[in-house]
Formats: C-alpha cells, structure tokens, sequence
RNA sequence: GCGGAAGUGGCGUAAUUGGUAGCCGCACCAGACUUAGGAUCUGGCGCCGCGAGGCGUGGGGGUUCGAGUCCCUUCUUCCGCACCA
C-alpha cells in the first residue's frame, strides 16, 4: 500500500485515545518527568499554524522521555476565563460559558488531529468550579496570611495576631502598608474587633486598599500594569487612565527579593530572566531626609501641614548617596502630597499653572514629551543634612509619584535629566569628582576622587558611598533602603467571566466565606455589562448575597428563636434535616480543624486521657468540638473573636446541660500556649465526674422554649440573620494560571487542589513551553503563587518550572496582488506581476496566501475568489503573476492565515508536525512558509517505501545488517539524542532524511536496522511509525513505550580519515591517512605527497600542524 | 536612552570544544521515464572566471598555524524596558 496517511493517522488517534495510551499513573518505579504547555485561551478563531509550534516540540520531548525509561505527565488544559468570550457575550447575550464550551470543543477536535500525546484523563479548566474552587481556596490562603521578614517567608495570620496579643506592633517586621498603627498589647485587646480587622488587612498578603489603579473604561475593569501596554490595554488596545480605586491587590512586593534571587537558580532563557529582573527592579540605594527651612508661612491648604509643621522634611530616594555634596535643588512630583504646603503665596500662581498643565498631559504625551524641560519653583527651601547648604525645591513631571518617595534630590553634575533641568533653570551645578566632565551634559562617573563633598573628599566611590550613609544614619537623616520599582498587583476586575473572590462585606470590611461554601460559583446575571451605578456585572446577579446562615459552619443554621428539641432525643430525631446537615459538618470540620483543635485532639486521641474522646460530635442543633459520651464531658474551644457571643453561648450551654452534658471552654490561645496543662485539666474533669452512658440518652419528654442567637459556636460574622453583600469584581485572569501545574498532578481530587503524595512525587515541571509573552505576567505571578505555596508546607519546591523554553513567534506571510491606478487615480481590474510595478503605478491589496503557492498566484482560483476578480485582467512576467511579500503578525484581516486542518488534510499531521519543527530552531521566530513542505512530505513516503517492495507491499528482511547500515543507524541514534536534549529539533529532522537517503541508497529493508528507526522517529511521526511497527509484528500500542534504542559506537569506529591538507590556512586538498598514524608519521606522509609538494613548489614548510583526526595546516 | 538577541547562497537554515563554510530542504536549471505531470528518478546549483584560480559568513580592525565561532569597533534588524532618581 502507498502511503495512506489519512487512513493511517485516524486509526492511532482512535486507538490512542480509546486504550488510554497516555494515561499516566501517578505511582511508578520509573523516574518522573513533568513537561507542560502553556495551556491556551480557547479563542473563537481556533489554531492557526503558530499555536501548535511549542506543543509539538513538548510532544516529541514527552514522547522520548517515555522511549527513555521516565514516567512522563504531560498534560493538557484550557485558560478558559477571559476577556474575548465577556466582549462576545455583551455584543451577542450568549453566556460566556456557551462560547467557551464551543471554543473548546474546536480547540481539541484540532488537537486531536494533531496527534498529541497528552493524558487528557487530566484535562482542567480555569472556568470550571471544580478548578475555580481551589484558585479561590489559595485566594484565602492568601488573605489568612502574612510576610514575616524576620521569617523571610508567609505566615499564617494567627500568629500575627497571637503577637499582637502578647507583644502589641512592637517586634513586627512585615511587609505591609506603609501606614500601619503602633500600639501595646494591652491596647490591641481593647480594639473592637473591626478595628482590629482593618488592621489585620494592612497585612494580608491579598488586601483591600485604595490604590492608584490602570483603569479601562472601554472595557469596564481595572488592568494590571503587565496588561497595559504605552497607554493602553494589551487586549483591545483601548486607552486606560490612572484612577484612585478600592482594589485588591497581591503583595507580591513581599517576594520582590526571593523572585530575583530564585531567577538564578532556574534554567530560563536570558532574556526572559532579564525581563524579569527589570520588572522586579531592584535599586539599592538610600532614603535622605532634607529638612524645609525657614518653614513659617501659612496656606489655605492645611491638609498636610500639620505633618509638615511637626515633620517638616522632604524624604528623596536615591542611589548614588555618594553625589549628596553635588544636590543643588530638590525636585518633588506635580502629585506630592507637600507640594500645596511648600507652596509660597508669591509662586502660587506658577506652582498652579504648572500643576495643571502637568495634569492635562496624558500618560503618553507625558512619556513622548520626555526631552522638553519643565517645572516649577515653590519657593520653599530644603537644608542638605550633609553641609546644611541652603537649596531650592522645585516641582516637575520629571519626577514620577509612584517610585521611590516621589521627590529627588537634583545632583546636575551627575544625572543628565538633574542636568538639562538645571541649565534650563540656570541652577548651580557643582562637580564633586576629580575626573568629571560636565561641559556639555552630566557625567555620572563611579572613577575617580570627590571633590567638593566635605567629608569624603579624596575618598573613592565604594568608600563614599559607605561613609555617607553612615554619616546620615548618624544624624538621622538618612538610612540604607533597597527599592522596587515592581508594584503590588491589582488583583480585582470588574468584569463578569472570571473567579468570584471567596468574600462578603460586613461593614466596609472585608471576610471570608467559609472554606466548605467553597466553591463560590459564578451567578446568573441578565447583561454582562456594568450596572446603571457603574456596579460591577455581578452586582445583576438576583439575590446573590451572603447568608451566615446558610452558611454551614461550626454551628447549623438557626432562626432568631428556635425551638429547642429539649425532647431527650437528640442524637436520631431532634429533626432529621438537621441531623444529616450536622452530619455533614462535623464531617468537613474534622477535615479541617484549626491549629487548636488540631493540637489539642492530638493530646486527646486514641483515648490518653483513658477516655474515649469524640471530636466535632453532632448533639442536637449543636457541634461539640470534643465530647466524652460516657462522661458527659463537652470541651470547646473558643476564637478570640468569641466574646462576641457570650449570650449564644449561654444559650447553648443551657440546652446542652439540659441533657445532661457538663461544658468546659477554652480559647485557642490557652491551648496552643500550654497544651498539656490544658489536658491536664481536661482529664482532672473527666476523673472527678461520674460515669454517665449519654450514647443512649433519652430523658424525659420536656420540651421548653430557648431563645438560641443563630450562633452557638465559632461562625465569624454570625451575630444576626442578615445577609451581606459579596465581592463584586472577580479574578483577573492570570489567577487560576498561577498555580493549574499542580492540579494536572491530581486533577480530580474533591479534598484538595493536589494530594499531598501527588505533589511529593511530581513536585514541580521539569520542562515548560511556552511564549515569551508571558515573562511579566503568567510566569512571575506563578513563581509568586509558588513560593507562597512553598511557605504554607503546600508545595515542595521553591520554583514551579525548573526549566523553560520560549517557542518563536510564528508571523504571517502575507501575499499582494498589484492593482493598476489609472491616470484618474482610481483602481482598475488589472493587476500586475511583482516584477513589473515599477513601471506602472498600483496599490498593492492583500491575497489569500491559500491561492498562492511559492509566490505564484493561482490564477483560476484568483478569479474565483470575488466575483469581480472573476474577469480580471493580469499583466504577467514569464507566464507567471508573482505576488509581492511581506511579514506581519497572523491574522484574518491580513488574509495570511495558514490553518493546520487544511494542511492535516493535504499532507497529514505527521508531516505537519515535522515541518514546524524544521522550520529553523525552536526558540526562534519566524514567519510561517509552506513552500518547503513538499520534502517533509517526501521524506515521509521515502521512509515509507523503505519498508516496501516495488509492488507496495510490505516486505521486510531478516538478514543481517552491514556496517554501513550499521553505521547510518547509530548515527542517527546518537545524533537525535543530542539533539533532542539540547531542544534542537530542527537539525534532527534533517538528520533522519540524511538517514533515510543513506539507507535508500542502500535499498535497506533489514528489520534490524528498520525497526530501531520506527522507535526513533516515532516521537516525531508518531501515526506512521505506530502502523510500521504493528506491521513488523510488534504489538499495538507498545511503542510509546518502546526502549529507545542503544548507542554503540563501535560502528562509528574508521579506519581512514581523509584529512584537509590546508596550507596557510587555506584548504587545498584532502589525503586519505589512518587513523592509527600519529602527527609525526601524518607529517611524513603529508610532506611526501607528490600533490603536496606541487602545491609547496620546493619551498621548505615553516611549520606544520597537525591534528590527528581533524586537519593538517602547512605554514609557508 | 538602557538592556537582550541576532545578521551565513535566490529562500528557510547547518557547522556541539576555534580545525574542510554552505549539511538538509525549498526554489531554480538540465536530463531520464512518460499520452500527460502539481508523480517518480538522476545530475547541477555561493559569487567572479572558459579555465587555472580567486573571493566569500553585515562593514572595519585584532588575536591565532587556523576565526562564522574569541576580542575591539561600527552598521543594520528584531524583542523588552523606558524621565525608575
């Protein structure tokens, strides 16, 4: 049979996916290796050719892996929250689900037909609650935790506030909002328990806060700096404006260092590194207090002056502390909250004009305008801690709010844009190093001796720099300070296709829902447009707020009043609905007890006390956290929020002693502090009382009305029946895809994101492919996401993706016909040729790259196209209409969009998948081609045709191989290895034609030599090789885990080198010598030549090199 | 402006530690087989030159017996950041 690729390909690929061929088992004896794709957003326009570049080089990694003895997880996924399919649904009504469910559907039919070897067993997807749940589970992590710098590492939040209990504010060092309060321990008890929440925000790692945001008002939502591009948004590219917002945000600043540090330590391509070391941008540098002098006026503005009259410095950041001498003028942001204090009645009038033409700049007139010098004098004065010299303190755009402290100290001598603003101005400048040349601009050299700087005159730069801080330091106007320029990350969009945030409001407050709400599912809305208000989508949602009550806790649900079931018969029939949903929250509560009941149950279990102890035991309305059934025991234990319910406690305990039961508390606090006094006291209480089996308790029939508060237990927020509003804005886009790695290591798991043993063995991916698009978004957030899972004991390694490859961008190609201009200057229907346009004048028009085949135009299928192409007429060269060529990005308006179902079709998908990756190296972009397809294609059949007669039936030999066959094999073995493991697939495929023409010229149809080659080719061609090697009478479906085959290289062994004879460097000719001989014999030989010594002429050879097995150079 | 990557035939590219520059394809040319060819096979194919030979890895310079590869300099293209103190 010729080569049937169709047939072929659809007989695996059914194959493959009906036994589950790539099914991966989590328990193995085999090595792990994790190789991961950046999973897809599954657009409308589905793949085109570029898509699948990085997938098909993961396959053939993943593929091999397998041949090579590891236990491979490769997986696949869709990043299906977005913004395309909410744009869709607003223009359309079509709920975004709907679309992306088609999207999906088209993604993987065309994955499919790819031939990918993916364990789709473990599929995810970012929209899904099952997925969602668990992105939402990590949000609480979050918001339940804190940076401890002491630490160096996330903490939970408890035991901030347990320090805040014992110690107050004082010996915390936390990364947190700059306007925190101090206060004593004493003090933090005394707070209200919203005070004390609105504290505990200022350190949460994922935090409320009025933020200076990137809003997009075409698109309704907040952006992220990563998705703002010069101005506008990344996707639509509408104009975004900077707007003071009630946001969240991640404290992502508080990994700043570790995401720079980790950077060494992970296997990335350098630019991306780089890429990310500029968004972290780290300076060192220091903070410098410069007093106001003479400050004593007064102003309308008396926002900050009462900071100012009792604080009255200006703070500048800077990183060359060593140029203080040089500081001629200080220089603050248009937007500085002193500039309206500092401001004199007699620059009033400047200071204003000034500030608001500033404000009329756009962001991007402000950057464009870069070079044009502006400002303003204040007319206050600034006194420079380091020679109390005198100096001005002007405004100017120059100088951004957001970085460092928003104000400069201006050292003209040494920063160009100090410089020009105080040539501008005619402001001093003074020179403070010896060797400086400040004729025509700054010079902001680090060589040579100061000058001019009092104290460190002499001094070179490493010692200046030191002795200045130090000097600062010492007078207190200064201190050593490293700086970020990367910001916190906005974490809330208001926009309807995403997460919902796990959190209601109570007050302005924000709290958590409860972990066993979880998920939180995205509501129904009419329209997924903002409100009338301006209120996010999900403020349409009806009835959408939060319920305490309905909110299975430590405590069931209750009305204001219930009837208590003081009927004696708790545990059956107080009420079977009850019972059941008790039943099921002891369950969940067992599963997830707080650090308390955690520490204290471990003291308790497996009766130590000599007790059987029960925890989260149902009794009737309530859940006792531990119970002794025979003594009638109940232990709770308490938050510190407690005493919030003392009523409802009274009330519980009043029905609980009412059958019988003795109640003892205990906070959290007591426990964790001294838990075995705790249990001491606990088995005391047991001994003294008397045995009393309440497992079959039935007392008498006396029921009496109890006021219970819907709260009888630990429910945060419980107090009345209210409902409360929820979050309203959701999660960007990039929070599920910073952590979806680990749920593919246990994609199905209703307990957790991941089984702790799932993440023990696959720990982290040991090889990633993806974009270089998402090295400030995607990849630094999920390094984020990572080490804080790392701080929780949540995860194993400190950096998910050991190893990373940045795929080229695939561009279009696109194709031009000529349109002819007639002397009106309007278009004609006569196109003309490339070659020809200079001699007349024409527009040049898209084409369909799909009828142009190596820039001919296909004329038939041209005017057929559009009906008024139909009687075009063409001005040809050579018989040919050659179009013009250009390269721009991959898109439908271009006409250049290449789909890979139509060259599936044409040539079948393991050509497809071949050619992508001969296209050039895989790190490289280039523009999509299709002309060189024709010779995978070729090479396929010829491969084919290597295990067929001439009649096309397959015929195979048994004899033994020769060693030139030998030879062929083993070097593609080795050949293929090294290139697989240096990712260069690209000269592996020209290696195998090299192979295949080798073993044709040798009419090789030898098993031994052909079956070795099935196994090697198949990560690449995985359909044909699949059907050769059932054909050579293996089993099917064995060969994804097949043994690649070994190298010897006994067959590469020669016996003769035919050394380049090169005289001056110059090659000349070529002698064929053994490879026994050494380079003294080889010269002889050489020298000896007659054809050498025509070239020598008698000249005696200076020198001759020779290099055994490589070259030999005679030097004249 | 700063940082990064890269410049090799008509085109995509190859040359793993400095050791024969142009492998493998595409396109093109010639030929064979054919009623035909968008099939297959054979040969050619960096540039100049009839040839011997010479010149060739963006340009210039250097190190070396020998440089596409290392160093300096310069130009060009692409990518990222951009008044970051």
């Amino acid at each position: 049979m010729d080569y049937q690729f169709k047939d072929i390909e659809k007989k695996w690929q059914k194959f493959w996916a009906d036994h589950q061929t790539f099914k991966t088992e989590d328990k193995s004896t085999k090595p792990k290796y994790y190789v991961l794709d950046m999973f897809p957003y599954p657009s409308g326009a589905g793949l085109h050719v570029g898509h699948p570049l990085g997938y098909i080089a993961s396959d053939i990694f993943a593929r091999y892996k397998r041949l090579k003895g590891f236990n491979v997880l490769h997986p696949m996924g869709y990043d299906s929250f977005g913004l395309p399919a909410e744009q869709y649904a607003i223009q359309t009504g079509q709920h975004p689900a709907i679309t992306t469910e088609a999207n999906i559907a088209t993604y993987r039919r065309q994955l499919d037909q790819i031939g990918f070897s993916f364990d789709w067993s473990r599929e995810v997807r970012t929209s899904s609650p099952d997925f969602y749940k668990w992105t939402q589970w990590i949000f609480m992590q979050l918001f339940n935790s804190w940076y401890n710098k002491d630490a160096d590492k996330a903490e939970s939040i408890e035991k901030l506030v347990k320090h805040f209990e014992q110690s107050g504010s004082t010996g915390i060092n936390a990364v947190c909002d700059d306007e925190t309060a101090s206060f004593t321990a004493d003090e933090w008890k005394a707070m209200s328990n919203q005070d004390q929440q609105k504290e505990l925000l200022k350190y949460r790692l994922t935090y409320l806060r009025q933020s200076t945001v990137n809003w997009c008002a075409a698109l309704g939502t907040v952006l992220a700096n990563d998705e703002v591009k010069d101005g506008f948004s990344e996707r639509g590219g509408y104009p975004v404006e900077q707007k003071k917002m009630m946001q969240w945000s991640m404290r992502i600043t508080a990994y700043a260092d570790r995401l720079l540090k980790g950077l060494d330590s992970i296997d990335w391509p350098e630019p991306l590194k780089e890429m990310q070391r500029n968004w972290i941008g780290k300076s060192v540098g220091a903070l410098v207090r410069f007093q106001i002098s003479d400050f004593r006026f007064e102003n309308e503005d008396k926002t900050n002056l009462q900071s100012l009259t009792s604080n009255p410095y200006i703070e500048v950041f800077t990183t060359r502390a060593d140029t203080i001498f040089g500081t001629t003028f200080l220089v603050i942001a248009p937007e500085h909250e002193l500039v309206a204090s500092l401001t004199t009645p007699d620059q009033k009038a400047d200071i204003e004009a000034y500030i608001a033409m500033a404000k009329k700049k756009s962001e991007l007139e402000r950057m464009a305008d870069a070079k044009t010098v502006s400002g303003a004098f204040t007319g206050s004065y600034a006194i420079n801690p380091v020679n109390g010299e005198k100096i001005q303190i002007w405004i100017a755009d120059y100088v951004l709010a957001g970085y460092g402290t928003g104000a400069v100290m201006a050292v003209p001598s040494g920063d160009q844009r100090d410089y020009l603003f105080a040539k501008h101005y005619n402001l001093p400048i003074i020179p403070i190093i010896d060797i400086q040349k400040i004729d025509t601009e700054a010079d902001p050299t680090k060589e040579g001796r100061y000058i001019n700087s009092g104290f460190i005159n002499g001094l070179t730069y490493k010692e200046a720099i030191v002795a200045v801080v130090a000097k600062l330091e010492e007078l207190g106007a200064g201190k050593a300070k490293v700086n970020f320029r990367m910001r916190d990350a906005i974490f809330g969009r208001q926009r309807y296709w995403g997460e919902p945030v796990p959190v209601y409001f109570k007050g302005d407050l924000p709290y958590l829902i409860s972990e066993n709400e979880l998920p939180l599912v995205l509501p129904e809305v009419d329209k997924y447009l903002p409100t009338e208000s301006g209120e996010p989508p999900l403020a349409r949602a009806e009835n959408w707020k939060y319920k305490p009550t309905a909110a299975p806790s430590k405590s069931p649900p209750v009305g204001e009043t219930y009837q208590a079931h003081l009927t004696g018969s708790y545990r059956e029939t107080a009420d079977p609905i009850y019972y059941e949903q008790l039943k099921n929250f002891s369950a969940a509560n067992r599963n997830q007890p707080t650090e308390a009941e955690n520490t204290l149950w471990q003291l308790l279990r497996k009766d130590q006390t000599g007790y059987k102890i029960r925890r989260q035991h149902a009794i009737d309305i309530y859940i006792a956290d531990f119970v002794s059934l025979q003594k009638g025991l109940i232990i709770e234990l308490d938050g510190h929020h407690h005493k919030l319910n003392k009523e409802a406690d009274d009330a519980r305990t009043e029905v609980l002693n009412h059958f019988g039961f003795t109640v003892i508390r205990f906070t959290n606090d007591e426990v964790l502090q001294n838990p075995q006094r705790i249990f001491d006291q606990i088995k005391e209480k047991l001994n003294s009382l008397e045995n009393r089996d309440l497992t079959k308790f039935s007392d008498a029939t006396n029921t009496s009305e109890v006021k219970v508060s819907p709260t009888g237990g630990d429910l945060e927020g419980a107090g009345n029946a209210d409902t409360y509003e929820y979050e309203l804005s959701t999660m960007p886009g990039w929070a599920g895809s910073s952590w979806y790695w680990y749920r593919y290591m246990d994609a199905h798991n209703d307990e957790e994101f991941a089984s702790k043993e799932a993440i023990a063995y696959w720990k982290d991916v040991d090889l990633y492919i993806g974009g270089s698009e998402h090295a400030t978004g995607h990849l630094l957030y999920s390094r984020f996401w990572n080490k804080f899972m790392k701080d929780l004991s949540l995860v194993v390694a400190e950096e998910p993706f050991k190893k990373l490859i940045n795929q080229g961008m695939i561009q279009g190609r696109s194709n031009f016909v000529y349109r002819l201009i007639d002397e009106m200057g309007r278009g004609t229907n006569t196109f003309v040729s490339h070659g020809l346009i200079k001699q007349f004048k024409t527009s040049p028009l898209h084409v369909d790259v799909n009828i142009v085949e190596n820039d001919v135009l296909n004329i038939e299928k041209f005017k057929k196209s559009r009906p008024e192409y139909a009687d075009a007429e063409l001005i040809l060269e050579n018989g040919k209409y050659i179009c013009g060529v250009e390269i721009e990005k991959m898109s439908k308006s271009k006409f250049n969009v290449v789909n890979p179902d139509d060259l599936i079709e044409r040539y079948g998908a393991d050509t497809l998948r071949m050619y992508e990756m001969f296209l050039g190296p895989l790190e490289q972009s280039k523009p999509w081609n299709t002309n060189g397809i024709e010779g995978v294609f070729k090479f396929l059949r010829k491969f084919w045709r290597l295990f067929h007669n001439e009649a096309w039936e397959f015929s195979i030999s048994n004899d033994e191989p020769t060693k030139a066959e030998f030879k062929s094999l083993h070097k593609i073995i080795r050949k293929v290895e090294e290139d697989i493991d240096r990712f260069s697939f690209n000269t592996s495929v020209s290696s195998f034609m090299i192979a295949v023409n080798e073993l044709t010229d040798f009419k090789c149809n030898k098993r031994g030599i052909l079956q070795d080659m099935v196994i090697i080719l198949s990560p690449y061609a995985p359909h044909i090789c699949e059907e050769l090697w059932i054909q050579l009478g293996n089993e099917a479906g064995t060969l994804s885990y097949a043994a690649y085959p070994k190298f010897n290289a006994a067959y590469l062994i020669e016996d003769e080198f035919s050394y380049p004879i090169s005289i001056n460097g110059k090659t000349k000719m070529n002698l064929n010598i053994s490879l026994s001989l050494e380079p003294k014999d080889i010269e002889a030989h050489v020298l000896a030549d007659a054809g050498v010594q025509k070239y020598l002429g008698g000249a005696t050879p200076k020198k001759v090199i020779v290099v055994k097995g490589r070259i030999v150079n005679i030097v004249l």
